[in-house]
DNA sequence: GTCTATATGAAGATAGAC
DNA sequence: GTCTATCTTCATATAGAC
């Protein structure tokens, strides 16, 4: 996938090397399992059996490590955004959005639930420009351009109901494939109902 | 299962002293806002205006502090369970409960997704027996006793959604009236509907 | 119930060798 | 790219006076 446009707003404009990859994905799994504030710069090294000298080599502060991750798992719906916005049916471009999140929730349980909840992450997600405007963009498509307060009520219940349904208890023992289709079809379901 | 006999697995059991509340009410908003791992016992003594060691004289570790802070809000959804048990209905002993859970996410915003998403704090749900007995009463209304994989997904989801959706910057400006109607109408829809 | 003072450890981070 | 060694700051926690 390629064909960039010009704009200075999107992510993963940085090429990591594969040091940095390894340690992304380490510092990934920490985080949903204990939390950004919960995981440690010794947690990530001994993950990776390396000192944390070897870690600040690759990236400069613990907080580049956290955006970095946070990157790895909104590329994937920025992708899914420049779909929907090449799609001209917007019913048609909610599906490609809501499928692709409830894809990688499902895949990586636990990454979209921290994503969306970690006060840390969260509160570089309300910080950081590009990540500010792809989450825009992604309460756009699934209020569907509606404003009111029921749409957008919707958008995030269902939001927060993808994110933390597929780390639920409840849920632990449905095998991927079966959760990936009931949460589909109850998300579309919530916003699509009147 | 409704009758409770005078089981030791009830919460709340223990009485606190005033400045126990104080310390535990204060814990509380912050949790909400920095997480577990994010507030340390200076910023809850900086909040009450006194010294760690004076809040270490009333909690004799954060860990206690936690569990206390978790009850404060759990004991009103046991609260709620109580009267669900009690009403032989089952659609009106979910409309009670669901009714409860949503009034206290939406009074105050973040404590409900707090006790749900932090990490520290699902540990201890998941290890204190008053705290997982709760919860699996709790899951029991929500998916009405059917144990299949569609009411726990609707379960979790439901779950999630509440305790995500108060907290979602898509719903800031909404009044705490409306979010209240609009969370409890659709959460009733994506658990009812077929 | 609150304080001052302190012990002990782990956190994030840096310098410089290999 | 990784190491050892070190610095500083802040964490949880304790002892004992008021």
């Amino acid at each position: 996938m390629s064909g960039r446009a010009g704009t200075s707003k999107r992510l993963a404009d940085v090429p990591r090397s594969a040091a940095q990859t390894r340690v992304v994905t380490a510092a990934l799994g920490l985080f949903a399992r204990h939390g950004v504030n919960g995981t440690s710069l010794q947690m990530i090294a001994d993950e990776l059996g390396v000192t944390k000298a070897a870690i600040y080599h690759q990236f400069p502060t613990k907080d580049e490590i956290v955006i970095a991750a946070v990157e790895v798992e909104l590329v994937k719906v920025e992708a899914a955004l420049d779909a929907a916005d090449a799609e001209p049916d917007p019913h048609r471009a909610l599906d490609l959005v809501l499928t692709q999140v409830i894809d990688s929730a499902v895949a990586q349980r636990g990454m979209v639930g921290v994503v969306q909840h970690d006060p840390v992450i969260v509160r570089h997600l309300a910080r950081h420009r590009p990540f500010r405007d792809l989450m825009q963009r992604l309460s756009a498509v699934l209020t569907r351009g509606d404003a009111g307060v029921d749409a957008r009520v919707r958008a995030a219940m269902v939001s927060a109901a993808i994110g933390g349904a597929v780390v639920h208890p409840l849920v632990a023992d449905v095998d991927d494939d079966t959760l990936r289709t009931e949460v589909r079809r109850l998300a579309g379901d919530l916003l699509d109902r009147d």
